[in-house]
RNA sequence: GGGGGCAUGGUGAAAUUGGUAAACACAGCAGACUUAAAAUCUGCCGCCGUAACAGGCUUCCCGGUUCAAGUCCGGGUGUCCCCACCA
């Protein structure tokens, strides 16, 4: 094993950094800043390999930034409220408090052990009263701005537990956990209104330019944007209102065969009120519940009621009027008109119900007369055809054309429909952030006053039933009307933890602000530079905080649109799966290998290699950070986690890449071990004073830190560590004689401190030292590159034959073209290849090919 | 159903953005050291040829542009992810 205890020199260092304070960020206007930021994580208990290459992603960038002299702020908290810890609460008996400030304990430490450069007195916990009193107060600057309201809203509601489910714990149409069937309920809930900027967060995304491209599509899809037009139509018996649709293509009216209205249209419940047939089926729609898995088995079925419209274009054209499962009622209008004839659904709709199918866009392959629809729409391009006036037009244009006839009749204009919706922040549970609001029968719903704030959460409350404890708690909802005075009730819902996340990176800033964070602290620090962590929050976060941004500006607490500039979305790490002969997920630590298969430790019994899968407890094929740090050291996990895959793909652990790692730390510490201090082993040597193998030392040290810098830049970490390997597999075989010599060879080695220092940092201060380097490699900045060393005076390009490559030659560098040219045509290869031909051309790049065409 | 990503040796990958495909590692093979093993060091390692050269083939498949394509364009296959009764 290592000749020093990794572990050991790990601690050691540590111990030095934190006595120094060296991460520790000050505001400082006069220099420059970087803010680095990886998602903070929930303090589920233990960090997982997830974090360790998340967060040694954020520390390279944080510690490279630092040696390139930016003033570096890099800090880490805790997304602490959440379900796990209520149901902790429920299994284990135990307070969601006490569990998340243990589990925050315990995490901290395990981080501590991978030595990141964290400023750890910014550190944030969301459900301290000091952090969410802030946030409470934002709501109520919201509600004042008209930036957040309460509506009525259509929720997953799972009548065993009493509580409201989000769309991901609905399976099957079923409650995840009590397995009954979940209704759709009609509850009053708390929204922020973040499709007043829906155009805006849909425009800035153009200028995120240091985002990733599916990250992007993934937010403009999300926001779905769709132009088209909104127009009314009249029922027939003036009794009932105007019945308004939207519609993408308003170029197909003339196709409109029928109106479907959703079962939860306002018109739809005046006529289900007169009409129990119509009750029924309105209800039975409801009892489906909103998950994507009961809308697909979902048939599409419509309810005729009898009505008929009046077609606004076509004189004396009624169309009848259904109730359909199908129509939202939170897109759009609520209502549709349906033109089968280029819509697939509206088509199965209309076959079902024997609607008529009149076709309305004409391929140009086919003309109007022999131009059928059966069962497949046609939603492709094309002239419009049986449309009156517009037949003959393009689609585009008769689109144009609709919305001008629709408002000469005053019928309908232009409009733009967002997917997007507003986002519903009430959740019925105990382990979130208050929200701070009093209902009156009076006053109705009364904002805490300031003085009273935070509204913090009650702690004898008892989770031995279901639904809210806070709603149950015998007097903790009970209080006067702060306007009034007369007897209110509390809000017992909390927020969705997606709030306390929409805002963190500002309380870092500046974490002891009574206002949450200083409008001079953001103008310094924000936005974050780079920030760092899964893909699976590329809509909801990352939105939410973009929002919040626009928010926040829009209500005085600062000015800035967007929150982060530079967003770097790592792979997962996975790991191979086993399944026992039983069909059981098998830990790996319970298998060997035996005769080139797998068997079970314990009896032997075999064991089957499934797939290579993200890393879960349910398929056992975790591998616990501790242990890995506490056996190979935390610069090992470090270095692994950078090596092979680029950080936006998946990367795969195992152990003999891990093994890999170590090899390679092992051999610096062994260098450190055997370094012989040598004075000024940081000036650059002069190419002219030094041997032939030293210069070519020197060469490829200085093209490595060269090429490492670049590299990080691009995150490009996998290359770093490749760059790693070479320059010390140059500096082994250099075998240092004269004190010129070992200069440089000290020199090279001071230089892989350096770089390597923000991969692997531990390891790195241990050569640094060994070296006699001043102060802490930590501190160093980024070397200098001697350009001379850059440069070779000779290079070896290839020489191809009608494209092939079929020799190289040596050429000086920048030679000219056409003494290349000429040294090529001499080449008994290229003579041979052109078998007799006379070269017709012949392609010179310069320091790159020479291609001969004959 | 809609949108997006990815596809390169036994494996993870690299390729200066259209210019020598396979850098660096993992695994494997052979050797040195050792009583032996581990560790360490040295060498080999895309495929088909060959005694060895020479040749030929090769970046999922088919076609195109170009002196030149892993890279650009068109079509297809596989795979993963996101969204999804969105009018």
């Amino acid at each position: 094993m290592a000749e020093t205890s990794l572990p050991n020199i790990e601690q050691k260092w540590q111990k030095v950094w934190d006595a120094e304070q060296a991460f520790a960020a000050t505001m400082d206007t006069s220099r420059p800043k970087y803010y680095v930021l990886e998602m903070f994580p929930y303090p589920s208990g233990r960090i997982h390999m997830g974090h360790v290459r998340n967060y040694t992603l954020g520390d390279v960038v944080a510690r490279y930034k630092r040696a390139k002299g930016f003033n570096v702020l890099h800090p880490m908290g805790w997304d602490a409220f959440g379900l796990p810890a209520e149901n902790a609460a429920l299994e284990r008996g135990l307070h969601p408090a006490g569990w998340t400030y243990e589990n925050i304990e315990m995490m901290r430490g395990q981080l501590k052990s991978m030595g990141l450069s964290y400023d750890w007195d910014r550190e944030v916990a969301t459900c301290a009263p000091d952090y969410f009193q802030h946030e409470q107060k934002m709501f109520l600057e919201f509600l004042k701005a008209g930036l957040a309201y309460r509506k009525e809203s259509w929720v997953n509601w799972d009548p065993v537990e009493n509580t409201v489910l989000a769309n991901e714990q609905v399976v099957d149409g079923k409650g995840w956990r009590s397995g009954a069937p979940v209704e759709r309920k009609q509850l009053s809930q708390w929204f922020l209104k973040i499709t007043a900027f829906a155009d805006e967060l849909l425009e800035a995304i153009e200028g995120l330019d240091r985002w990733p491209d599916r990250v992007r599509t993934m937010q403009h899809n999300w926001i779905g944007k769709s132009t088209g037009a909104r127009l009314s139509f009249s029922i027939d018996d003036e009794k009932h209102d105007k019945i308004e649709v939207f519609t993408t293509r308003p170029d197909t009216l003339y196709g409109a065969s029928f109106i479907a209205l959703s079962p939860n249209h306002p018109l739809t419940l005046q006529l289900a009120a007169e009409h129990s047939e119509l009750a029924d089926f309105v209800s039975e729609c409801n009892a489906i519940g909103t998950s994507e898995a009961a809308i697909e088995q979902a048939e599409k079925r419509g309810f005729n009621t009898g009505l008929f419209v009046e077609h606004p274009l076509i004189a004396d054209k009624k169309l009848p009027l259904y109730i359909a499962n199908f129509v939202l009622m939170d897109y759009g209008t609520g209502a549709i008109f349906g033109c089968p004839a280029h819509d697939q659904r509206d088509l199965d709709f209309a076959n079902k119900y024997d609607l008529p199918v009149l076709p309305v866009v004409c391929p140009s392959d086919e003309t109007a007369d022999s131009f059928t629809i059966t069962d497949t729409a046609y939603t492709g391009p094309g002239k419009l055809i049986n449309s009156g006036p517009w037949t003959g037009l393009d689609i585009e244009a008769g689109k144009a054309k609709a919305i001008e006839a629709l408002a000469a009749e005053n019928i309908g204009r232009a409009e733009t429909t967002f997917r997007l919706r507003d986002w519903g922040v009430s959740r019925q549970r105990y382990w979130g952030c208050p929200i701070p609001i009093i209902h009156c029968d009076a006053c109705g719903p009364v904002p805490v006053p300031d003085e009273q704030l935070p509204v913090e959460l009650p702690e004898d409350v008892t989770f031995d039933k279901p639904g809210n404890p806070l709603d149950r708690h015998p007097s903790w909802k009970y209080v006067g009307c702060p306007s009034c005075g007369k007897d209110a009730l509390r809000e017992t819902d909390t927020f969705d933890t997606f709030f306390e996340s929409s805002w963190y990176f500002l309380r870092y800033i500046d974490p002891t602000s009574d206002r949450g964070f200083s409008p001079e602290a953001a103008a310094y620090w924000m936005p974050v530079d780079q920030y760092i962590g899964g893909v699976e929050h590329a809509v909801l976060h990352l939105l939410y905080s973009r929002f919040f941004m626009r928010a926040l500006s829009a209500t005085g607490y600062l000015t800035l649109d967007e929150p982060f500039a530079g967003l770097m979305t790592q792979g997962m790490v996975c790991h191979q799966s086993f399944k026992d002969s039983d069909g059981n997920w098998v830990f790996p630590t319970e298998i060997e290998k035996r005769d080139g298969g797998w068997v079970k430790i314990a009896d032997g019994t075999p064991v089957e290699a499934g797939r290579v899968e993200k890393m879960s407890k349910s398929k056992r094929n975790v591998v616990d950070p501790e242990h890995i740090i506490s056996a190979y050291g935390a610069d090992t996990a470090r270095l692994f986690m950078m090596s092979d895959s680029p950080p936006a793909r998946d990367l795969e652990w195992t152990e003999s890449g891990v093994e890999g790692a170590h090899r390679f730390i092992s051999r610096i510490s062994r260098f450190a071990a055997a370094a012989e201090k040598i004075d000024d082993f940081v000036s650059i040597p002069k190419a002219d004073e030094v041997s032939k193998e030293a210069l070519s030392l020197l060469k490829v040290t200085h093209r490595a830190v060269n090429d490492i810098g670049i590299d990080i830049d691009r995150f490009a970490f996998n290359r770093c560590v490749a760059q790693f390997h070479m320059l010390t597999n140059a500096i082994s075989d250099f075998k240092p004689e004269t004190d010129s010599d070992k200069h440089v060879y000290a020199h090279a080695l001071g230089r892989l401190a350096i770089v390597l220092s923000p991969f692997s940092p531990h390891i790195a201060e241990e050569l640094w030292a060994a070296l006699g380097g001043t102060g802490l490699v930590t501190n160093a900045a980024w070397p200098e590159i001697d350009d001379t060393f850059l440069v070779d005076d000779a290079v070896t390009i290839a020489v191809q034959v009608n494209g092939k490559v079929r020799t190289k030659i040596e050429l000086p560098v920048d030679c000219a073209a056409e003494a290349a040219e000429q040294a090529a045509l001499a080449l008994p290869e290229v003579e041979k290849h052109l078998a007799g031909r006379t070269p017709k051309r012949v392609i010179v790049v310069p320091n790159r090919i020479i291609n001969v065409v004959g």
